[in-house]
DNA sequence: CGTCCACAGGAATGACGGGCGG
DNA sequence: CCGCCCGTCATTCCTGTGGACG
């Protein structure tokens, strides 16, 4: 055994790849964002009033993911912060990302938190919330940007309350400011919205394409010179992340990702160069992580469910409908002395299963023989059985 | 061309745990 | 401690519907 681990210990640390492999981790933004040097000025110019002391328009920004949306408004917040504090203009920056904050009362909590406003998890109403963010902001003159990224879930679980109250903010407070930058993944996201918090969070608009692959390529190439040792990484390697992730809706957190952990599992071996199988073996494995991820925090009826289905297209059953699914549900639910869901329920879950990519759902109408929805698995059973490992109740499925 | 299947998915409601302020 | 208000999960009841069959 200490033969084995010795001898891993000399080939990881022997092989020489990464300089520094936080350069290729999604949060961390360069200083520099080649492609996005229009959105970058347009941003900066749509915010710099802020300086004269005037309040900038609010920002809506749509684009796909890992097209540098983030990236961009952070950084343009950053030096816009660091031109304040040379001007002596002090700047509140809130980011609040909704995807892990998605409900009104959450997004306020983390609004008042932003400007030190202590209050609780939970308990209050959201429009005491409100009103104690309202007055602590406009204890003095203050200039605040409040961005909500990924807000179109915000928005859709908890609809657009908390965007319609920021939205007229400004007419509350008498000394400070708010502009808000929304940014979204959905491109039809405002039919979600109401017409006045449109106009009003829309005073400009900021679209972002998805990078090609040629652009991805230079982004790859700019992080790689630091992040990697020199002639580790062959433009070929380089060419293939850049075009992996470009059939990705062109998705560069992606293309980065890949980059990192071919890396890694180039270190692993031992090799002293990124090949191609370790790009490709790479996107297994992130797609792995993702799947087990997600499936291994799934409450218990979610799991069943995907059991359920498991077990159906084992039995050669592609594309079963609800009916059919619902039914073998039940009677494993049954067998475990468990009440199964309704169908009801059962059906949002299915949806919410479709949503993270797990199952494949879609409603189809068969005529005569009613209206349903054909659900496939669209992930490898092998995926599944390394999700379910640690459960025991539900991982006696997978023998043999 | 109307019927009618097998559900989809909206609305209302309730149980429950958490956490206030008084 | 109580009364109140949250968010989450789930149930019940409900109306709506695409299109093959007759």
């Amino acid at each position: 055994m200490s033969d084995s681990l010795d001898e891993l210990f000399k080939r990881v640390l022997s092989a020489k790849i990464f300089i520094n492999r936080d350069l290729l981790r999604p949060d961390y933004i360069p200083d520099e964002l080649p492609h996005r040097e229009r959105q970058i000025l347009r941003l900066a110019e749509t915010l710099t009033p802020i300086l004269k002391g005037s309040r900038p328009s609010n920002v809506f920004i749509y684009g796909m993911t890992g097209t540098g949306k983030t990236a961009v408004t952070k950084y343009v917040l950053n030096r816009l912060m660091i031109e304040g504090k040379k001007k002596g203009i002090p700047l509140n920056i809130a980011y609040i990302n909704c995807r892990h904050d998605d409900t009104n009362y959450r997004v306020l909590a983390d609004l008042c938190e932003a400007i030190n406003a202590k209050v609780p998890f939970t308990g209050l109403s959201t429009s005491e919330l409100f009103r104690r963010f309202l007055k602590t902001l406009d204890i003095s003159d203050r200039a605040m940007f409040v961005v909500l990224d990924e807000v179109d879930s915000l928005v859709k679980k908890s609809g657009d309350r908390v965007l319609y109250d920021l939205t007229r903010i400004n007419n509350q407070l008498i000394r400070a400011k708010v502009s808000i930058i929304g940014i979204t993944n959905d491109l039809n996201f405002t039919d979600y919205l109401d017409p006045r918090v449109r106009s009003s969070l829309g005073e400009e608009e900021l679209v972002f394409p998805p990078y090609t692959a040629v652009e991805l390529e230079d982004i790859l190439r700019q992080r790689t010179e630091k992040a990697f040792v020199n002639g580790v990484i062959s433009p070929e390697v380089i060419k293939l992340c850049a075009a992996l992730a470009a059939k990705e809706h062109g998705d560069a957190r992606r293309a980065l990702d890949l980059l990192r952990v071919a890396g890694e599992l180039a270190e692993r071996e031992g090799s002293d160069k990124v090949l191609e199988i370790h790009v490709r073996n790479a996107q297994k494995e992130l797609e792995k992580d993702r799947v087990v991820e997600v499936i291994r925090t799934m409450p218990f009826h979610s799991k069943l469910l995907i059991i359920s289905l498991y077990l159906l297209e084992k039995e050669g059953k592609r594309g079963c409908t609800t009916g059919e699914l619902y039914e073998v549900y039940s009677k494993i639910s049954k067998s475990y002395g468990l009440e199964p869901l309704t169908q009801r329920r059962i059906s949002d879950l299915i949806n919410e299963l479709d949503m993270l990519g797990i199952i494949n759902a879609k409603v189809v109408s068969k005529g005569r023989y009613g209206r349903t929805k054909v659900v496939n698995l669209i992930v490898p059973s092998s995926n599944l059985k390394e999700a379910m490992k640690e459960d025991s109740m539900v991982y006696s499925f997978f023998e043999k």
